[in-house]
RNA sequence: GUCCCCAUCGUCUAGUUGGCCUAGGACAUCGCCCUUUCACGGCGACGACAGGGGUUCGAAUCCCCUUGGGGACGCCA
């Protein structure tokens, strides 16, 4: 039997992390097994479906590369298909319709909630039999069984048995005549061909209500898998305050999508000791049946860290690209300074993301701002004008622009001045990039040019002569 | 409230059918080394079987209770 997952997202919003790592899961074993993946589109719920969250989900799903082998597939067009399965369930007597009013039905759940019962239906028109006149609102509930309980076997929490008397006689068709999410998802599992259902948690007690109607409708279930749901970091179900929840906003952030892969396949799953895994390493290593069953809390330090291991092995001119992206978000040209990808090969070791490469590498690209204070006030002073100056001349006469070249003159400089390496390269770091923080300083002089590092020097010394008065602000930015 | 589920370092986890666990790895944190600043890298430190009862020669591993946490109880999905 050929392998069929689903993933059914909701278009109400954007697609989050938890959705993001099921989607993941159902993808992964569907290419372990040489099997399908459906993308499905649950819209049911018109009042707050849109199209922009279907793009969005889409377009998050793409970045992942979560591709679907069929789909997507929309409930709104398949409505046709639903009540024809709604009306044979009220034919053969597994539905019935139910005139109670929302307000007894409310009224009813405060006061079973009050009475410290599980809220549930009370079966009033359950033995009715009668349809609605013309004119008159019904809703269609599934007839549950009333006796026994229903057990199946869960790949990740093993038997789950859940008496019926537990179970409510849902609603199948809203009054408006529109299907559930309860009987499309059955419906379609079934016409889909799904084989697998491995969803979030959360639908763990839909489950046994949906079993039943696979049962009413004479189909063989599907194998079942929940897994855990994410957490935040403290332990509260994952949501905005806790930060990003959206995929596209690691996007944004400068994550690579591998890296997020790898760290949400970590999430509640495992091999070993192992920590990097790449997509063929995943696709073969992974199985629903090592998912673990305890909830796992989302640590952003740690997607951090995988992410800094992906950005340290991905290739130059991808990191290119996406680096010249980044810096043009911010309004700069990056036509204006080096190659994105040599600054990428400086700077890939230092950086966790690449929004934080595109920070670290502004420089190269635009006038910095004032000097950061403390850095002005202890390397741009008076003892460091004339070591500046020499280097400045001498920078001005080298004959080739190279790091090696470069590292040759600030050693030559230094030693001339009576001075260490630092007590060049440390001013030197300041009057180029502002602060005392850059990569090696022969590879930096190099990326900023001989021009802006000469221009940049003659600032810092007039800086240092002007005592600080005006420090570096009358540069402001300039890109 | 009712029903269901979960429980190893702060976090992600390893822990094959109970013995090799003095509980391993990774992130984070803190030290040291490397060093041209910051990183990277190397080395090291800190740090957990929620608590209590059993079962057993022996339990992180099995059972029960307690506690804590999560989920579900919609004409949402």
């Amino acid at each position: 039997m050929t392998v069929v997952t689903r993933f059914p997202p909701s278009p109400t919003g954007y697609l989050h992390i938890g959705g993001a790592r099921t989607a993941l899961f159902n993808w992964l074993y569907a290419r372990g097994r040489g099997g399908e993946m459906v993308l499905r589109i649950e819209d049911t719920d018109t009042e707050r479906s849109t199209q922009e969250a279907v793009d969005v989900i889409m377009q998050a799903m793409e970045w992942l590369g979560l591709s679907w082998n069929r789909g997507p597939y929309f409930q709104t067009r398949r409505f046709d298909r639903y009540r024809e399965v709604i009306d044979g369930l009220l034919a053969d007597g597994h539905a019935y319709h139910c005139f109670c009013s929302r307000e007894r039905l409310e009224d009813l759940r405060e006061s079973q909630r009050a009475a410290g019962e599980k809220p549930r239906y009370d079966h009033h028109c359950r033995d009715l039999g009668r349809k609605p006149e013309a004119g008159e609102d019904a809703v269609v509930r599934f007839r549950n069984p009333l006796e026994g309980s229903v057990v199946f076997d869960d790949v990740v929490r093993g038997r789950v048995e859940i008496s019926n008397s537990e179970m409510d006689d849902l609603i199948i068709a809203r009054t408006d005549g529109t299907p559930t999410y309860n009987l499309t998802v059955v419906v379609d599992d079934v016409d889909m061909g799904i084989t697998h259902v491995i969803r979030g948690d959360d639908h763990t007690n839909n489950t046994p209500r949906q079993i039943n109607i696979f049962h009413a409708l004479g189909a063989s279930l599907p194998v079942f898998a929940h897994v855990p749901l994410i957490l935040g970091p403290d332990g509260q179900r994952l949501s905005k305050r806790h930060g990003a929840v959206s995929v596209l906003e690691y996007r944004d952030m400068g994550i690579l999508p591998e890296a997020l892969l790898n760290y949400l396949v970590r999430l509640g799953w495992s091999h070993g000791d192992q920590e990097i895994f790449d997509l063929d390493e995943m696709i073969d290593l992974f199985d629903i049946t090592d998912i673990n069953r305890s909830a796992a809390s989302f640590d952003l330090d740690k997607l951090l860290w995988v992410n800094q291991h992906y950005i340290r092995q991905a290739d130059v001119d991808r990191l290119g690209n996406l680096l010249a992206r980044c810096l043009h978000r911010r309004g700069i040209r990056p036509s204006d300074g080096p190659r994105p990808g040599e600054v990428v090969e400086l700077l890939r070791e230092r950086v966790q993301t690449m929004v934080q490469m595109a920070d670290q590498a502004l420089y190269f690209y635009a006038e910095p701002g004032a000097y950061q204070p403390e850095a002005a006030a202890k390397h741009l002073v008076p003892e460091a004008l004339p070591r500046l100056e020499a280097l400045a001349e001498a920078l001005g006469a080298l004959e080739n622009w190279r790091a090696e070249d470069i590292n040759r003159v600030i050693k030559d400089v230094a030693a001339a001045q009576g001075a260490k390496f630092p007590q060049l390269a440390i001013p030197l770091r300041v009057a180029l990039s502002g602060d005392t923080v850059t990569p090696s300083i022969d590879q930096t002089v190099r990326l900023v040019g001989r021009e802006r590092t000469l221009s940049r020097l003659a600032r810092a010394m007039e800086f240092i002569r002007s005592d600080g008065v005006n420090g570096g602000k009358n540069t402001g930015k300039n890109a």
